[in-house]
DNA sequence: CGCTAGTCTTACAAAACGATAACAATAATA
DNA sequence: TATTATTGTTATCGTTTTGTAAGACTAGCG
């Protein structure tokens, strides 16, 4: 776990220093805006915990501008600024918490524990689930009602595609480009006989379907 | 977006379920605890926000039953609780954040807002609603007064461009252009057609009427 | 009140689309 | 290199969706 605190209060920077260093991990502190906002565009943190009145940059245009350059490590913002505006903008420029000056370092800590649970959560799914159909990315193992199903890679590839936006109908175009890394149309019907294929060993033997088709947009795993 | 209150206090479900509303989506509310935790086992919500004190079980161990089941739909505390252990322990048991009552909706809804975007689910313009119609860009349902409506492709993105843009005229040209990119007059009545096929299904066995002719000029989707 | 231009409705034909099977090409494996 | 497994292509068929045109309808106007 690497984090970044930038605060220009020396003692606060030391206490908070510590207590996330109990987390297990390295803490770096940072005293001015715009060398902190350099840091933050060149090292990759895993969560960031900011100040808000700061020399050189202040914390606001720090967390918009780290926003706009799509950097979305979170951001717990630690501010004496109590009053509502100035939380809700915190907040809407890039927060992703907000915390009052005094604090008590074991909120503190277990809210950055749970800003770190949240973004890891997102790379970290192995397993998918819908209805009785699992999918596990670790072993390639498809199983449905029980019973494994023995799927070739291009079916694979586009099950996991649709079990991670169930109810979502998914474009031929985006299956192409998902499964072919195709940024074009082939000219042939290869989504419909893969989709064909697919639906053969996932829903024939079994008694209710998972894809449906939407004529002239493309397919959808949904349930009834 | 599918948002769940669970709250005791009518009067703060109420207003919690009309700002939460105004995110664009369906806020649903549950004021027993047991019967929340159900409802969350057995429906896919993409938020959860929970009041402390509830009857037949407590938001701890609602928070915390469903963490062990795996469900890791994010969780806003909303309590009148404020001391410092409350707040450690419901952000330990399974909360992602956690406001403090008497609270400010504007903060509320950014907090939501926030939680949403970590967890992917972002509250994208994906819906858009007018009256008791809504329409669902991602699976490409539509729903007027809960009955679902079963829509050809032209014709949903025909009613997409009426919601887009309510109140306002359409004007056969304009349709020409956005339905099928035509910058010319097919000299045939295509709009038309499309217009009553929509009607038939938008309007028939309903009340009230959605789209009105302005005669010489287009369409109108509005109110009364 | 009747005319007219614009709109609605219906039925039918044409086109588009998707499912599937059979075959071809390519890749993997021995 | 031969053999097999996997993936891609093409063709055909049935179905659904869409476009067209003809006639019925209606609002607005003289």
């Amino acid at each position: 776990m690497r984090c970044l605190v930038v605060e220009d209060d020396n003692e606060i920077a030391t206490i908070v220093k510590q207590g996330l260093g109990e987390l297990q991990g390295d803490v770096e502190v940072e005293s001015n805006g715009r060398r902190a906002y350099e840091r933050a565009l060149t090292n990759q943190y895993d969560i960031i915990v900011l100040d808000l009145m700061l020399p050189e940059m202040d914390g606001y245009t720090f967390a918009k501008s780290l926003r706009e350059k799509e950097i979305n490590t979170p951001i717990l913002i630690l501010s004496a600024l109590r009053e509502l505006d100035d939380r809700l903008k915190g907040l809407s420029m890039g927060g992703d918490d907000y915390l009052t000056k005094p604090f008590a370092m074991a909120e503190l800590q277990i809210r950055v524990k749970n800003l770190l649970k949240r973004s890891q959560k997102a790379s970290e799914i192995t397993q998918l689930v819908f209805q009785d159909l699992k999918l596990n990315r670790l072993n390639r193992e498809v199983v449905r009602a029980g019973r494994k199903l023995d799927l070739q890679e291009r079916e694979f590839v586009l099950l996991d595609l649709f079990m991670s936006n169930p109810n979502k109908i998914i474009g031929k175009q985006t299956i192409l480009k998902e499964v072919w890394n195709y940024d074009f149309d082939p000219q042939t019907n290869v989504v419909d006989v893969l989709v064909c294929r697919l639906r053969n060993k996932l829903e024939k033997d079994f008694p209710t379907r998972l894809i449906y088709t939407v004529r002239g947009v493309g397919y959808v795993l949904k349930s009834t």
